[in-house]
DNA sequence: CAAACTCTGTGCGGTACCGCACACGCAAAA
DNA sequence: TTTTGCGTGTGCGGTACCGCACAGAGTTTG
């Protein structure tokens, strides 16, 4: 179960709970360990846990009959992956997969459910954030078919820095491209680019971010309509989640 | 109020409930006429009715801030249209727009809201629903971004087909266009294709639909893969809706 | 019937990204 | 240190779609 005291925890999902309701769910919750590249759910497969991030990031992916994966949305600590379970369905239509290496709690999905049952307050929160969710992916759709390679890196990095809270993030090309959809050699003429205009420094699978703003302004509005909707459900910018604890 | 007995109901959702559920449901409900280009609800704006397709279907539209609309999912008699509300929110991410004149019942969210609180299997019903089209929305983003027209627009064409009920399609090519969120010029190369092929028929704003089989061999795996989280979750396949009434 | 309008087919130059391939630089292992 | 490997930058021909523009065919209106 959580060790942490309630005000400890950075995912925005559990620090919303009352006390009473935190005391009330904290027994059925385990804290796990992600690695890079580790599978949480699988497509069409039994979601047998929801792991609430606490640090670093999941990217939920559609799996095409090709093989092709391809990035529908990401999960940071204002979230959760595999909480549509609480629609109804026992499986998982995309895949899930951390992205970083970081700390995230896990509760079985017969607990998630028994909680959601007996705290209304809990589940409302838990829909309101399938619908966030939801809207991410809808705005992906639309990026995906009209805004171009340069504006949708741009987009993803902004994502990656807000969930992850340090503004160097340990992703290779090649990685970025399979979330993207393109190649890795488009990734990286972009990136040649952004690097160029001083907003980012890239070196063997360390991306920095230098120039903040500057990367808002080499995004497409998808970033911060996502970001808008989020705080317009949940009254804070994914932008100002808590920072890292500092290592104790 | 709906006058029809349940059992002539087309609209999916309304059919599985009991008889008992729709009783109760029913007095609630308005029947109304959706008229080609008609907006049902607006991008950000508060969602004050949500509507059942009975016949005719209804494009839910990302809308860019550079004025481009996209679709994002297709909804028919399968499903409803702003059935989103009953994750919390009051406003509408999406702009919802009939793409065929048709019938649908109309509920207002309020109403929508009590009913679901009350007949759980009803809410049990709609979060279903919320979660294909979630799929659907999803599926779109990977394949916006890896299929090429002539897969997406015989993809589009058969959701269309399965949700109108009839061969015969009063659709433009300009219209298309914007659902699938190309050229007018680049719908028309395709649709060519697809008549050559002797899949369709196209006649100055008038589709028909000659080769289904065909139809379904030109499209890429989306369609069949939505179509089949609806048939895993609802027990039959869109292709499968009750054929339209006859005219008394 | 003719005129006005709507819708579809086609063409041209431009661009973004693909698939593939290869060279270079940094980094860890021998 | 040298070697090996991984990650990044770049180039080339090809393709899908863009923006724009215009002709022709079908449909409605006068």
């Amino acid at each position: 179960m959580i060790k942490q005291t309630q005000r400890q925890i950075r995912n925005r999902l559990f620090a919303a709970l009352t006390p009473s309701e935190f005391a009330a769910i904290a027994p059925g919750v385990k804290s796990v360990k992600l690695e890079l590249g580790q599978p949480l759910h699988r497509a069409g497969e039994i979601v047998e846990d929801v792991y609430f991030p606490e640090t670093g990031f999941i990217s939920a992916l559609a799996v095409l009959s090709d093989g092709y994966h391809l990035e529908i949305g990401l999960v940071g600590a204002e979230g959760a992956a595999g909480v549509s379970v609480i629609l109804g369905s026992n499986t998982s239509y995309s895949e899930a997969m951390c992205q970083t290496g970081g700390l995230a709690w896990k509760i079985s999905t017969a607990s998630l459910r028994r909680a959601a049952a007996e705290h209304p307050h809990f589940r409302e929160l838990l829909l309101r954030y399938v619908e966030v969710f939801h809207i991410q992916v809808a705005q992906t759709a639309a990026c995906n078919a009209h805004h171009d390679l340069s504006q949708r890196l741009a987009r993803w990095l902004l994502g990656a820095h807000d969930r992850s809270g340090v503004a160097e993030l340990s992703l290779t090309q090649d990685l970025i491209a399979i979330m993207l959809g393109v190649r890795r050699s488009t990734v990286s003429v972009a990136a040649a680019q952004l690097q160029r205009a001083g907003i980012i420094r890239y070196q063997h699978g360390l991306i920095t971010i230098v120039d903040r703003v500057g990367l808002e302004n080499a995004a497409c509005e998808c970033y911060e309509s996502v970001a808008g909707e989020y705080r317009r459900l949940f009254g804070e910018h994914p932008r100002d989640l808590p920072p890292l604890p500092t290592a104790a």
